[in-house]
DNA sequence: TATTGTTATACTCTATAACTATA
DNA sequence: TATAGTTATAGAGTATAACAATA
């Protein structure tokens, strides 16, 4: 035998502890991000999903948590003028929170700081990119992800 | 033209934001997985680490927060008898946090449920485990993951 | 002097339940 | 009746500061 053994391909568990390291990381550095600013990792989780004005109820469910739970939040990022509550003109019961051009701000900077942090992905070829991207959206089962 | 345009590779930007639906979705699987058992998402990552004896230091500087911080949530765990404080013979500034046998059935039933919610991963072929497992672990500069 | 762990404090996040305004 | 959002409440996580015991 001259044939060189290739490294065993990981196992499922192995391959589980390591998108445990990895979310961790992330999240590590988002807050790391967010708090560069003053902010909260919730406070900066919720900054970035206002791409568009949105309802305090999408947002609870976007997060996957209590409504009343997002009333506090948007509390106290409105309290910093990050965001503001508007009108819906055509159901009254709904309150659709904007982000302020502060707020807009902060978000690119939290994303730009974070992508700085993730300076790996910067080094990928377009295969490695069409590869991670298809692993990273297939692991979950669908509406999982 | 009869060739067919391959798709575009994501951008590191799409990448990051992928990165993020997939930690988020690790976390709540994670969470609901822990919640089963009547713990919280803290309380299951705590759980998690100590495959060996460990410090109460050790535990503040793997969860990367305040040592105070620990001392609550494994209070929590000790009296619902899923881990022990011990003695450190060598140093009695320091008291190891080990798992008890309850403790360990419980991380073991955890780990088990969450990876069933990975199910993709096994399906999953060597190549593909062999590059995601690069991918994972090259995304964050050394030391940050 | 430095380190380990705890306590006290204040703030944030969280779910539950009850409430209002609107649909 | 049902839905959107708020409030009140209690428990859990978080950082800071001060402390006792040990190194």
């Amino acid at each position: 035998m001259t044939s060189i053994t290739p490294p065993a391909a990981p196992t499922s568990v192995e391959l589980m502890d390591q998108l445990a390291q990895t979310a961790a990381a992330y999240y590590r550095n988002f807050a790391t991000a967010a708090a560069a600013r003053g902010l909260t990792l919730m406070q900066g989780k919720m900054l970035s999903l206002l791409r568009r004005p949105m309802p305090m109820r999408s947002l609870a469910d976007l997060l996957a948590c209590d409504a009343s739970n997002v009333t506090g939040i948007i509390d106290r990022l409105e309290a910093r003028g990050l965001v503001r509550r508007e009108a819906d003109p055509a159901d009254r019961r709904i309150k659709r929170v904007t982000l302020t051009e502060e707020g807009e701000r902060t978000v690119q900077e939290i994303r730009a700081e974070l992508l700085t942090t993730l300076s790996g992905l910067d080094d990928l070829g377009e295969q490695d990119r069409r590869t991670f991207q298809r692993l990273l959206t297939g692991i979950f089962p669908a509406g999982a992800a």
